[in-house]
DNA sequence: TTGAGAATGATTTTCGTTAATCATTTTATC
DNA sequence: GATAAAATGATTAACGAAAATCATTCTCAA
């Protein structure tokens, strides 16, 4: 455990929703200014791995991670900034009939909109 | 319009469900056995323009294409194969207290298990 | 049928993400 | 405090997707 690690999780813990690898760097680089691109992919790697940290993806974009939460929770993503939230609800996941041989074992619910900054 | 155009917007007609470029182009030389690569890019590219084809992606998984369907439903990802389906129900979104100033305009709701072939 | 304009397909280039390299620094243990 | 093992950070390489290139072929309207 080194004090980039640390910070590296931290981050993840205080944003409470999902970041992209440049995301953390930037973030990191307030704290550790000489903070490096392939520590904070090294670190996504070695999570993703111990700790399962969830990814998140959309078209065109890098993958987002976010540290495994105790509740699950929808995700909001903003059409004009990118930008990913976490949602402070509980994560409905409607029923559904699955077709004949499918096994359910969970899911995701995103919205999107406009966030408060580009609405 | 070309027999490549006609035969790709079959394809993902026919499909029904979120198809990769080289799903695509594997399933379309079957009809088509030249059917190039960048026909297909260059098909998705201008249908993404002009019909606003739907966009779907997965965290270390090329983006899949499908057309915009009269009702939206939810999809299911198989966590083996990793092959999306369109579920034949209506997308119920459930209702979500958004943080102010943040405005809804959609969402998507994905399942994840095991497909049919892979349980 | 013909010819201008567009699409095709093979290939190359670009672009961004992720992985590998390696000298240096840091961490944890003795 | 010394030291072996591991992590760091700058850089380079690998990789895949998407865009660009270009000679050839196809489409469609006149």
């Amino acid at each position: 455990m080194t004090r980039q690690r640390r910070l590296i999780y931290k981050i993840l813990e205080s944003e409470k929703r999902p970041l992209s690898r440049d995301e953390i760097l930037t973030l990191g680089r307030k704290v550790i200014n000489r903070l490096g691109a392939a520590t904070v992919d090294r670190a996504i790697k070695d999570m993703k791995e111990n700790f399962c940290l969830v990814g998140l993806s959309y078209p065109g974009q890098p993958t987002r991670y976010e540290l495994p939460s105790n509740k699950e929770h929808p995700h909001f993503i903003c059409r004009v900034c990118k930008k990913v939230f976490d949602l402070d609800a509980p994560m409905i996941l409607p029923h559904v009939e699955l077709p004949n041989g499918f096994s359910l074992s969970g899911g995701e619910v995103i919205y999107s909109g406009k966030c408060h900054k580009c609405a």
